[in-house]
RNA sequence: GCCCAUGUGGCGGAAUUGGUAGACGCAGCAGACUCAAAAUCUGCCAUUCGCAAGGGUGUGAAGGUUCGAUUCCUUUCGUGGGCACCA
C-alpha cells in the first residue's frame, strides 16, 4: 500500500473535525498549558510559506505539552483592523468589513489545511464589534484611571476627584478646586488619566488632506504623489505608558525573554539618570534704536531662562555651546534681532524634515540665536544654537554641548568652528571626543582633579544647593500616541460637549463603525468618520420639554425621560434607563426574551435605550422602531397629553411606534409577535447611527456636542486579545476573572521581532493596569517569548535582450554566439544591454526555468527565443528579497500541502533552520523530508512494486512480533531523549533530523516491531500527526495518538563502557583511541604513549603535558 | 546616525557548557534494479598536494586569550530587522 497522504490528511482532519479533538476546556484537572502565536493580519494575499513557520513551532509545541498530560490552550484569531484594508476600500470602494470577510476565510482555509491543533470555537477578530467592544470598554477603564504616584498603580479616578473635593493638592485647595468650573476642573483630571487627549504633531500633508505615517513620508514629501509634509499640530489621544516605565523595566527580571528581545526594550524605555540645569540667558541687542549715546555698544539685557537636561553634570566647565530643539518654545523668545530671520528660515526648514530623514541624514546643520547662556559656576557666556539634532520630546529640549566628550557635540563645533575647552587634559586629543568618565577633571572650577564619574554627584549636590540644577531621571520612551485619522479602527466610546470628554456609559457599547460613502480624510485632516455629520454632530434641537409640548404640571419622577438640553440631564436619564432595566414588568421580560434572541427577523433590538430625549421600552435603531408596552397609567388624563407630544416627536424623527397592553402580551403574544414583524417589514432600513434620529442620549444634551472622529491605532485591539481567548464568547465581560485565573499567563508567546518593542510593550502595560484595577491577577502577560525569524523570498530572474524578445541564460550574455543563434535571434555583432525581470518562482525547478510554463504565465513571450547554457538549461538568476506578490516570489503552502502534504510541509518548514533564525525560502529541498516519510511509511506497509518488498511479505500485524533486541531499544531510546531534549528546546530542525536518523537506523535494521514503532508515532505525533494517527490506528490502537502519553526515555539503554577518544598532537587531531570509560588521567597518559601514531609525532621527544577530559577528548602537547 | 541579530561546503544547516568542524537533508557524480522512466537501494561528495599512506589549509576579515576557539575578547567588513538623531 502506497502512501496516500492527501486520503489521510483528508480524512483525518474531517474525523478530528467532527469528534472535536481540538475543543479545550477550561476546567481540567490536568495542569495548564498555555501556547500562542501573535496573530496575523489577514492581508489580501493569503498566507505564504513564511508565515506558517511560528504557527508550526507553535503547534507542535501544544501537540507535545498535549502528550505530556496538559491541558493545553492554543487558540488562534485574527487582528482583522488596520490600512491596507482601508486602503484597498479607498481604490475599489468595497467596505473592508467585506474584504477583511473574504480574507479570513481564505487565511482558515489554509491554516486549516496545514493541520493545526485550533479550537475555532475560540476564534477572536478584532473587528468584529463583540469583540471590539470590550476594547473600547478597556480604553474607557484607561480614560477612567490615573496613575498613583504614591503606591505606583493605576487608580479610579474617582478616587482622585474624591481627594481634590475634600483636601486639594499641593496646588489648589478644596476649596479652589470646588469653584473651578467643571472645564478647569475636566483639563486637570485630563492631565492625570491614563488614557488622555493633548495636542501633538502629526506628518501633516495638505495636498492630500490628510495625516501620514512616517513611512508614507519619503524625503519630506508624501510618498503618495510627493506632495510637501509638513509638521502640524492636533489632538490626539495617548496613552501614558511613561508612569509604568519602571515597571516595564523591573517586570522584565520577571519574564523569559531573549536577552536581545529585553535589551531592545530597555533601550526603548531608555531611564536614564542626569540633572536638569537652569541657564539665564542673555541676549546682546545692536544699539540701534536707542541713541542714547551713554549706552553701551553691546547693550545686554536680561532675558530668560533655560533649563537643559544632562546625564554628566561633571562637565559643566567643558560646556562651550548650547543647542536647543528648534522647535522649543523658548527660540522666539531668545531670538536676536540681527539672527532672527536665519532662525527663522532654519526652523522652517526643521519643520519640512521627515522624522525619517533627520534619522538618516549624517549632514550636520545648526543655527545660531544670537543668544548667549551664562555658565552659572564661571559665568562663562555660552552661545545658544539651535539644530536639529536636538529633539524637542526628549528631556527639556535643549542640551549642554561638551565637545571634548560627546562625539555629536564635537562634530558640531568643528562645522561650526566654536572653540573648545578642554577638561579632560590628555584625554583628549583634539581629534575626536572622548566619552570617558574616567579621566581626572582639568579646567573645571571647584571639580578640579576630581575623577568624573565622581564628580557627577558632587556637581549635582553643589547645583542643588545654589538652587540652580536638581536631579532628574529621564525616560526616552514617551507616551504613546493612541489615535489615528482613519476609518478601519475601533471608534472611540468619546462625545465631546463644550471641550470636555464625556465617556459613554459601559451599556452603549459597542459603539459600532457607522457606513462612511467614502474612505478619504474628513475636513481639516481628520478622519472619515468626520464627514458623516449626522454621525459626528449631536448638538441637540430642543427638547419637547423645553418647547413647551411637554405638560407643565407633569409629574418629573412619572416621565423623567423627557429631559432639559443638560449634560446633567442626560446623565440622570442614564442612570434611569438602568434603573428601568432593572426594574422590569414580567411582560417586558416576556418580550425581550423574543427580541433578545434576535427571534423576529433578526433584528436588533435594546431595551431601555435612550432615544431622542425619552427612553422607550425596546427600540430598533435598523428600523427606527419603539415598541411600548403600557401599563394601566396610560389613561391618566395627563399621560395622554405626554404621550400625544411624544408621539409628535418621534415623527419628526422619524421613527415609529406600536404600542401593546400589558393584556395583549399576555393573552395573546403570538399576535403582539406578528406585529412586531409587520412592522419591521414595512419599514426600510437606515444605518444604525446615521440619520437625526440619533440614537443617543445626548441627543438631549446641552452645547456643541460631537462624537470623537479618530479611530484607535492598530495595536488597540492586539494589546489584550490573549485575555479574550480565554473567554472568548463572554458577553458580561471583556473576560471573567475565573478564566484568567485559570489559564492565568501565556507560557509560550510565539512571534516575530519586529514586534519587539511597540505590540509587546503596549500589552505588558495594559496589562498591568488591568492586574492594578484587579481585573486580572497578573501583571505580566506573557512568561516566555521565542522570536520566530523571518523567511524571505528567493527570487528568479530571466534576462532579456533590452527591446528583444531574446532571452539569454546568465553565463551565455557575453557571448560567443553559435552560428545558429545568430541565425535563430537575428542578431548579429553587437548586442543591446540585458534587463533583469522577476519571474515566477513556482514555475522555476531550482534554477531551472520550465520554459514551456514561463510562456504560459506571460503569453507575451509566446514566441521568446531562450539562448540555453550549454547544457540546453535555461538558467535563472537568483536574489533573496523580501517575500511579496510583487517580486513573484511567493509560495502558496496550500500548493505544497496538495503535492507533498501537510506532515510534509510542516516538517519542512521546521526542518530549514532554527526557528529564530532568518533564512530564504527553497522549495526544492521539501523532496527529502517527503522521503523521509515515505520511509517510515514503509516500515509498517509494503510497497507493492518496490524490489525489496514482496507481496508475500507479512501484513504489518504479523510483523510487528517478534522480541525486541537491545540494537533497537538503544535506537529508539537514543531517538525519545533527543526528540525530548530538541522539542524543549525548540531546536525543531534538529529534531526532524533525529527522526530520519533513527527510521534510517530502524530500516537498516528492518525493524517492523509493534513495541518499537507505536512509540516512534507517538514521539512524531506533535510533528507530523496525520500520518502517525493513520499509522497508530493500523497498529489496531484504540484511541488518537493525540492523547497518547509521550513515551519515558530509559538511561539504562544507552549506558556505554567504552569512549573512542580523539586523541590530538598540540590540539590537531591525529588518531583515534577506543578506551575504557573508568580509566584516570594516569592509566591514559600510558596508553596514549603507547599508541604508534602519537610515537610517531613525539620523535622520540617527552610530551609536555597530556590533557585528558573524560568522555571528551584527549591532547598531548609537545 | 542609533539599537538588535547574523556571517560555517554549490545550497539549507549541525556541532546543547571552550573539546573529533561539516550531523541530517538538497543539489551533483558513479553504480544497482528496469525495455525505459518513475520509485527504491549502494557508494563518493570542504579545499588542496599525493597513486596511496599521509600531510597542508579551512567557520566573513585582522588581531588576542587558551593545551585547545565556529564558540570568549578587541577591531573591522558584509547582510537582515527595528527606530522616536535620546545627549
Amino acid at each position: 500500500m502506497e502512501y496516500d497522504f492527501r486520503k489521510i490528511e483528508q480524512d483525518w482532519q474531517k474525523k478530528w473535525k467532527e469528534s472535536k479533538v481540538y475543543a479545550v476546556s477550561n476546567e481540567s484537572a490536568k495542569p495548564k498549558y498555555y501556547v500562542l502565536d501573535m496573530f496575523p493580519y489577514p492581508s489580501g494575499a493569503g498566507l505564504h510559506v513564511g508565515h506558517p513557520l511560528g504557527y508550526i513551532a507553535s503547534d507542535i509545541f501544544s501537540r507535545y505539552k498535549r502528550l505530556k498530560g496538559f491541558n493545553v490552550l492554543h487558540p488562534m484569531g485574527f487582528d482583522s483592523f488596520g490600512l491596507p484594508a482601508e486602503q484597498y476600500a479607498l481604490e475599489t470602494g468595497q467596505h473592508p468589513a467585506t474584504t477583511t470577510e473574504k480574507n479570513i476565510a481564505t487565511f482558515k482555509a489554509q491554516l486549516d489545511k496545514i493541520g493545526f491543533c485550533y479550537d475555532w470555537e475560540r476564534e477572536v477578530r478584532t473587528s468584529d464589534p463583540q469583540y471590539y467592544k470590550w476594547t473600547q470598554w478597556i480604553f474607557l477603564q484607561l480614560f477612567n484611571s490615573y496613575f498613583c504616584n504614591t503606591q505606583k498603580k493605576a487608580m479610579p479616578i474617582a478616587d482622585l476627584v474624591e481627594k481634590y473635593e475634600t483636601k486639594g493638592n499641593k496646588n489648589f485647595t478644596a476649596e479652589q478646586w470646588n469653584a473651578f468650573t467643571k472645564k478647569e476642573q475636566e483639563d486637570i483630571l485630563m492631565s492625570r488619566r491614563l488614557a488622555f487627549s493633548k495636542y501633538g504633531e502629526v506628518n501633516w500633508c495638505e495636498a492630500l488632506g490628510t495625516v501620514l505615517a512616517n513611512d508614507e513620508v519619503v524625503n519630506g514629501v508624501s510618498e503618495r504623489g510627493g506632495h510637501p509634509v509638513v509638521k502640524k499640530k492636533m489632538r490626539q489621544w495617548y496613552l501614558r505608558i511613561t508612569a509604568y516605565a519602571d515597571r516595564l523595566l523591573a517586570g522584565l527580571e520577571t519574564v523569559d525573554f531573549s536577552d536581545s528581545m529585553k535589551e531592545m526594550q530597555r533601550n526603548w524605555i531608555g531611564k536614564s539618570e542626569g540633572a536638569e540645569i537652569t541657564f539665564e540667558v542673555m541676549n546682546r541687542e545692536s544699539p540701534v534704536v536707542n541713541t542714547d549715546a551713554t549706552e553701551s555698544a553691546s547693550l545686554t539685557t536680561h532675558n530668560s531662562r533655560l533649563t537643559v537636561y544632562t546625564t554628566r553634570p561633571d562637565t559643566i566647565f567643558g560646556v562651550d555651546f548650547i543647542v536647543v530643539a528648534p522647535e522649543h518654545d523658548l527660540v522666539n523668545e531668545i531670538k536676536s534681532t540681527e539672527q532672527a530671520v536665519a532662525v527663522n528660515e532654519y526652523v522652517a526648514y526643521v519643520k519640512s524634515r521627515s522624522d525619517v530623514d533627520r534619522m538618516a541624514e549624517k549632514k550636520i546643520t545648526g543655527c545660531f540665536t544670537g543668544a548667549y547662556a551664562i555658565n552659572p559656576f564661571d559665568g562663562k557666556e555660552i552661545p545658544v544654537w539651535i539644530s536639529e539634532y536636538v529633539l524637542a520630546g526628549y528631556g527639556t529640549g535643549a542640551i549642554m554641548a561638551v565637545p571634548c566628550g560627546d562625539e555629536r557635540d564635537f562634530k558640531f563645533a568643528q562645522h561650526f568652528n566654536i572653540p573648545i575647552t578642554n577638561i579632560i587634559g590628555s584625554h583628549f586629543n583634539g581629534e575626536e571626543a572622548n566619552p570617558t568618565k574616567e579621566a581626572i577633571l582639568e579646567n573645571s572650577g571647584f571639580l578640579n582633579g576630581l575623577l568624573m564619574k565622581d564628580a557627577i554627584g558632587i556637581a549635582v549636590n553643589k547645583m542643588e544647593e545654589l538652587g540652580i540644577g536638581k536631579r532628574k531621571v529621564n525616560y526616552r520612551m514617551r507616551d504613546a500616541g493612541f489615535s489615528r485619522q482613519r476609518y478601519w479602527g475601533e471608534p472611540f466610546p468619546i462625545i465631546w460637549s463644550d471641550g470636555i470628554a464625556i465617556p459613554l456609559d459601559a451599556e452603549e457599547l459597542p459603539l459600532e463603525l457607522p457606513h462612511v460613502d467614502t474612505y478619504g480624510p474628513g475636513p481639516e485632516g481628520e478622519g472619515p468618520l468626520a464627514n458623516i455629520k449626522e454621525w459626528v454632530d449631536l448638538t441637540p434641537g430642543p427638547s419637547p420639554k423645553e418647547r413647551g409640548e411637554q405638560p407643565q404640571d407633569s409629574a418629573e419622577n412619572k416621565t423623567p425621560g423627557y429631559i432639559n438640553s443638560s449634560v446633567e440631564e442626560w446623565r440622570k436619564t442614564i442612570a434611569f434607563a438602568k434603573q428601568n432595566r432593572k426594574d422590569a414588568t414580567v411582560e417586558e421580560d416576556i418580550i425581550w426574551q423574543e427580541l433578545r434572541n434576535r427571534k423576529i427577523g433578526d433584528f436588533k433590538f435594546r431595551r431601555q435605550h435612550p432615544v431622542a430625549g425619552y427612553i422607550p421600552d425596546f427600540v430598533c435603531l435598523e428600523k427606527k422602531l419603539i415598541i411600548e408596552i403600557d401599563g394601566g397609567y396610560h389613561n391618566d388624563k395627563e399621560q395622554i397629553v405626554f404621550d400625544k407630544a411624544r408621539e409628535k416627536w418621534l415623527k419628526e424623527e422619524g421613527f415609529t411606534m406600536i404600542r401593546f397592553t400589558n393584556s395583549e402580551v399576555n393573552n395573546s403574544l403570538s399576535l403582539v409577535l406578528k406585529d412586531i414583524e409587520q412592522a419591521l417589514q414595512n419599514k426600510e432600513t437606515v444605518a444604525e447611527n446615521a440619520g437625526s434620529g440619533s440614537p443617543l442620549p445626548w441627543r438631549g444634551a446641552g452645547g456643541e456636542v460631537k462624537r470623537e472622529t479618530s479611530t484607535m491605532p492598530g495595536y488597540a485591539g492586539s494589546s489584550w486579545y490573549f485575555l479574550r481567548y480565554m473567554d472568548p464568547n463572554n458577553t458580561n465581560e471583556f473576560c471573567d476573572r475565573k478564566a484568567s485565573d485559570y489559564w492565568n499567563q501565556v507560557d509560550l508567546y510565539i512571534g516575530g521581532t519586529e514586534h519587539a518593542v511597540g505590540h509587546l510593550l503596549y500589552s505588558r502595560m495594559w496589562t498591568k493596569v488591568l492586574f492594578d484595577l484587579g481585573l486580572v491577577g497578573f501583571d505580566e502577560p506573557f512568561k516566555r517569548l521565542l522570536n520566530q525569524g523571518m523567511i524571505q523570498g528567493s527570487s528568479r530572474f530571466v534576462y532579456r535582450l533590452r527591446g528583444t524578445n531574446v532571452f539569454v541564460s546568465p553565463n551565455r550574455i557575453k557571448g560567443p554566439r553559435t552560428e545558429e543563434e545568430m541565425i535563430e535571434t537575428g542578431i548579429r555583432g553587437h548586442e543591446p544591454d540585458v534587463d533583469a525581470l522577476h519571474v515566477n518562482v513556482n514555475i522555476v525547478n531550482g534554477v531551472e526555468l520550465d520554459i514551456e510554463a514561463f510562456k504560459k504565465w506571460k503569453p507575451e513571450f509566446e514566441n521568446a527565443i531562450f539562448i540555453k547554457e550549454e547544457n540546453g538549461k535555461y538558467i535563472c538568476g537568483v536574489e533573496t528579497e523580501k517575500m511579496s506578490k510583487r517580486y513573484f516570489n511567493t509560495v502558496d503552502p496550500v500548493d505544497l500541502c496538495n503535492d507533498y502534504g501537510a506532515d510534509t510541509f510542516r516538517m519542512y518548514e521546521m526542518f530549514l533552520g532554527p526557528v529564530e533564525a532568518s533564512k530564504p525560502w527553497d522549495t526544492k529541498g521539501i523532496e527529502g523530508v517527503h522521503r523521509f516519510l515515505r520511509k517510515l511509511w514503509r516500515l509498517f506497509n509494503d510497497d507493492i512494486k518496490g524490489p525489496i518488498w514482496t507481496s508475500s511479505a507479512p501484513s504489518p500485524l504479523e510483523r510487528a512480533g517478534g522480541e525486541v533486541t537491545d540494537a533497537e531499544l538503544k535506537v529508539l531510546h537514543r531517538a525519545i531523549k533527543k526528540i525530548e531534549e530538541d522539542t524543549e528546546r525548540f531546536s525543531f530542525n534538529t529534531a526532524v533530523s533525529t527522526f530520519m536518523i533513527c527510521v534510517n537506523e530502524l530500516a537498516d535494521m528492518k525493524c517492523y516491531k509493534k513495541e518499537v514503532l507505536e512509540k516512534l508515532l507517538i514521539l512524531l505525533t506533535p510533528y507530523a500527526p496525520h500520518i502517525a494517527e493513520e499509522l497508530w490506528s493500523q497498529l489496531g490502537n484504540e484511541g488518537s495518538v493525540l492523547d497518547a502519553a509521550f513515551p519515558t526515555f530509559n538511561a539504562a539503554l544507552l549506558v556505554e563502557s567504552t569512549k573512542d577518544y580523539p586523541v590530538s598532537i598540540n590540539g590537531k587531531l591525529r588518531t583515534n583511541m577506543e578506551l575504557a570509560l573508568d580509566l584516570d588521567q594516569k592509566q591514559v597518559e600510558e596508553l596514549v604513549l603507547q599508541n604508534d601514531i602519537v610515537q610517531k609525532w613525539l620523535e622520540g621527544k617527552a610530551p609536555k603535558k597530556i590533557i585528558f577530559v573524560k568522555n571528551k577528548m584527549i591532547n598531548v602537547v609537545i
